[in-house]
DNA sequence: CAATATTTCACCACTTTTCCCCACTCTGCC
DNA sequence: GGCAGAGTGGGGAAAAGTGGTGAAATATTG
């Protein structure tokens, strides 16, 4: 079960290369996807976490349209992704595009993904998200959510 | 089992021919279809899935007018195609009109099919399918991704 | 039926982008 | 202070994409 926990701010070049921090290296190694997460970040999964959205889009039919749309963003906008000797993965110009990811970005471990934002995006949704911390987490735990 | 990722930006030149990917190529090796698809777009199914897509047609009835009338375009509008020796397809006129092709074309990877899509039209589409991107990924998935 | 015109297809060459490797800097630790 | 590990930047080789040219096949016309 990878665990990925942590913030990290690194910095993307003019070739759209990003250092992954060296903590969620080894727990990479083998094979992981990125692809157009929710709220304007990347989502990089790890092979089996990937997997397991894999599943879930076989279920859905060619016939409805929005289901067409939903795969239609969610697989053109992956990409596997390679570790070089450096540590550093390419992230390709449309999804960095997506996210606004220009310079710096942030780097940060959700548990059984790694999300990567645009440095004012993130400090926007961070900022944000802190102030009703409280307010979500009851929320949560009213639906069928248990945490 | 096939798997196309990503968005490519090609040209298509003034005889109708359109680099696929190379990271589409492999898979595509042996034998492979072009085909009007949905949405204005044209669908390219490796072997493996283009007889899939068959045996999906038999099963419906001949009664169907819908059926008949999306059978006949779908393999009509059908071709065989080949790569040359720098990676290129050849696309028939009457496809290229279908789907609007002229000089800028956008290639998708949808997980088993490819997709062609001209500039214009995948801008609009896409634009509009990423504004409901997080509406049908909820609704789709009711709640199977995580907060 | 032959000669010419036209289209199609395959090959070749060029340009651009990508990828990989190496070198440097900074930080933390011994 | 020096060493090791982590992150950043640049340069060169290889691959990918694009455009053009010539040969073969087909069609057309005298």
């Amino acid at each position: 079960m990878p665990m990925f926990i942590g913030t990290y701010e690194h910095s993307i070049d003019d070739k759209g290369r990003l250092a992954i921090p060296s903590k969620f290296r080894d727990e990479l190694k083998d094979r992981f996807f990125a692809t157009r997460g929710l709220d304007k970040c990347l989502f990089i999964f790890p092979n089996d976490e990937w997997e397991r959205q894999l599943a879930e889009f076989s279920k859905l039919p060619l016939t409805m349209r929005d289901a067409r749309a939903y795969s239609r963003l969610f697989f053109s906008g992956a990409c596997e992704c390679e570790l070089d000797k450096q540590g550093r993965i390419n992230i390709p110009a449309y999804l960095r595009e997506y996210a606004d990811l220009t310079k710096d970005a942030i780097v940060i471990g959700v548990m059984n993904r790694i999300e990567v934002w645009s440095r004012e995006i993130w400090m926007g949704y961070s900022g944000d998200a802190e102030k009703s911390y409280e307010e979500v987490a009851e929320k949560l735990t009213h639906g069928d959510i248990n945490i």
